[in-house]
DNA sequence: TTTGTAAATGAACACTGTTCATTATTTTTG
DNA sequence: CAAAAATAATGAACAGTGTTCATTTACAAA
């Protein structure tokens, strides 16, 4: 076993738990307020040597980032078996809805948080979401060739959709939802993703 | 003039050349990229100046909060010329797509960003918010009086077309309307809230 | 002109992300 | 096994942040 690939195995194991750390203190402060001084306290480890495994605070971002669009992309498989076009698409909605409920703050970090994406869109890291919106359009265009969005184009279609579904889920991350204040924000977003789903079937 | 009246009145002026600084400043950089040594560097004073106008940088960012509130409810007053409820229902999306387009920092202060709003809820504070709600609100309930979105609730429809037009925004504030490599921004946003307009309509 | 008060300052504190020379620990080699 | 080379980890340092506060400045009233 040469010594490169020792290392590399180290490195791996290193990179991982440096990123499971930074997770979990993401979920409890936030991107801005997870300290890399905390995150290395966490693991046992100065804070110096973070950098040793990540360029710097953005890198262990995108990683996650990453990971979170292999996580939903994941949780998008069982709609391969659904035949009927718009059932799959209804399935999509309700599937993207969970995920954002059960992983409240990597859904924020994947869709919401800005860092440093603005500068350099790196493609290959949008590689997972990229297939999910790939997927969102292909049922779309499924749905058109059954009769379903007449004269729509599926870019904008699929935009406004997305945009639909997002607006939920990112009203709840940001605490907006607190404007409703007899309503509960789960029963907020479930009545809303079937009024939603309800709209789109009329359409 | 009693020594009292004179102070009061420099306050305020004081705040207002501080929170005319701080949106300029909020605007190029974003909230957390705004320095308080770089808002007092702009007006020519020092940072531990600010501390006596306002407690913290949390209460500037709320003073901006409200003030968006305010240009957005103002923005409103036209809708009220708009007989059928309907169209003013369609009027007033424009108009909120308007204002988010024209007002980037802005909105994204308003309905992005995580600033103090979770810790306590301050109900004052939201009252032009919680106005333009209304106003949707009421719109909702003048269509279901002309037959439509029957058997819906105006709660939940209420937030449901809010975050259609909030999504939109949001993915434009945020940066992620990028992966649609293709299509200009606005051109996104001009489609995506006619089709939304086209799928309301249907409903 | 002196006094009292409000306004403004700048140094300090504890924190942040990041860098780097130094030290500790492994691993490879003689 | 011991010496040498390579890697891993550290902790101090830097420039920046929001915030506080004793001190100084400016100005109105007596």
């Amino acid at each position: 076993m040469s010594p490169g690939f020792k290392t590399t195995m180290h490195r791996e194991e290193m990179r991982q738990l440096i990123l499971e750390a930074a997770k979990s203190i993401f979920l409890e402060k936030g991107f801005q307020g997870a300290s890399l001084r905390s995150i290395a306290d966490r693991i046992g480890y100065s804070a110096g040597n973070i950098y040793l495994y990540f360029k710097d605070k953005d890198e262990i971002f995108h990683a996650l980032h990453e990971e979170g669009f292999r996580r939903l992309f994941g949780m998008m498989q069982p709609l391969f078996h659904v035949s009927d076009p718009m059932e799959r698409l209804v399935a999509m909605g309700r599937v993207y809805m969970e995920f954002a409920l059960n992983n409240k703050e990597l859904y924020d970090l994947m869709f919401i948080m800005e860092a440093p994406i603005e500068s350099g869109f790196d493609k290959q890291k949008w590689e997972m979401g990229d297939r999910t919106l790939g997927l969102l359009k292909q049922i779309l265009t499924e749905c058109s060739e059954k009769g379903h969005f007449r004269d729509m184009d599926v870019e904008y279609l699929s935009f406004m959709i997305w945009s639909g579904m997002h607006g939920m889920c990112a009203l709840y991350c940001r605490g907006r939802c607190i404007v409703y204040e007899h309503t509960r924000e789960e029963e907020l977003l479930k009545q809303g993703v079937e009024y939603f789903i309800r709209m789109i079937r009329s359409l």
